[in-house]
DNA sequence: TTATTTGCAAACCTTTTGCCAGCAG
DNA sequence: CTGCTGGCAAAAGGTTTGCAAATAA
């Protein structure tokens, strides 16, 4: 474990998840010479170790958190805003597709997709306003 | 609608889902001249016309498809490979969603992450081997 | 003619690779 | 010494943009 691996652990420590770059600012903010290269390269030995894991959020780069940040992501995909779920939301549907497919479902892997409570209102808003225009 | 565009929309209904460079390779298989600049734009606006939609399978490029082809995907991260599942399995997850988090869900926009049944029995074979070797 | 669409080339961003130097065992 | 590690620069992959020619209204 060296000072560079160490500076990235504790990065992600710190920013609970984050994408190579983020965490790269976050490294260099207290030591400027770590590359980005370094980054990618302690990230994939990380995770090679288990100590890390990924989370692709649908759109763009990947997010590191540390093993055992075990939670199911709920992305929007109208305003980008990324919540969080516990994954107890998702045991019936990883019975079910162990049951029906051999599928062993990793909830923290990929997140959800959908339109989360303000862009919902937002749009019913929008709709109920050309609806209005509409009748005029 | 150009001749692109339709050339562009029929290798979606042939492809049933694509990147956008395979997209490119299908139709240039008849009109070689069109560009993979072509094929993004169009995609774009296909799916502003939400004739078409896409979907992140997790790793690397995202997957366009039109827009009625609706299942859930499964996407092994040991092997790559891409199951796909009725709709149906994600319904009660999408009212507890919904209910606690007024977040609407989107199954069909990002994919499920695990591992499938060949994978979950060949990693079961390699614990067996490790175990053998290690009682040796 | 005016607006739209296309093709090409180049830019762009993120990630990966090759190579040399530095450090540790 | 030998091998792993880190930094730099360059390459690679996927996507976007600027511009001028072609096309359509």
């Amino acid at each position: 474990m060296t000072p560079q691996r160490q500076l990235v652990l504790d990065a992600l420590l710190e920013l609970e998840h984050a994408t190579p770059e983020q965490v790269c600012h976050h490294v260099q903010r207290t030591t400027p010479t770590v590359n980005i290269t370094t980054v990618y390269r302690t990230l994939e030995l990380l995770e090679e170790l288990s100590v890390i894991r990924h989370t692709h959020l649908g759109h763009g780069a990947p997010t590191y958190s540390v093993d055992g940040h075990e939670h199911v992501h709920l992305v929007c995909h109208r305003c980008g805003r990324v919540d969080e779920t516990d994954i107890e939301v998702m045991s019936e549907l990883c019975g079910t597709l162990r049951a029906a497919h051999g599928f062993a479902l990793d909830a923290t892997h990929l997140a959800l997709s959908g339109t989360c409570e303000p862009c919902t209102r937002a749009k019913a808003a929008e709709n109920t306003q050309r609806a209005q225009e509409g009748q005029a």
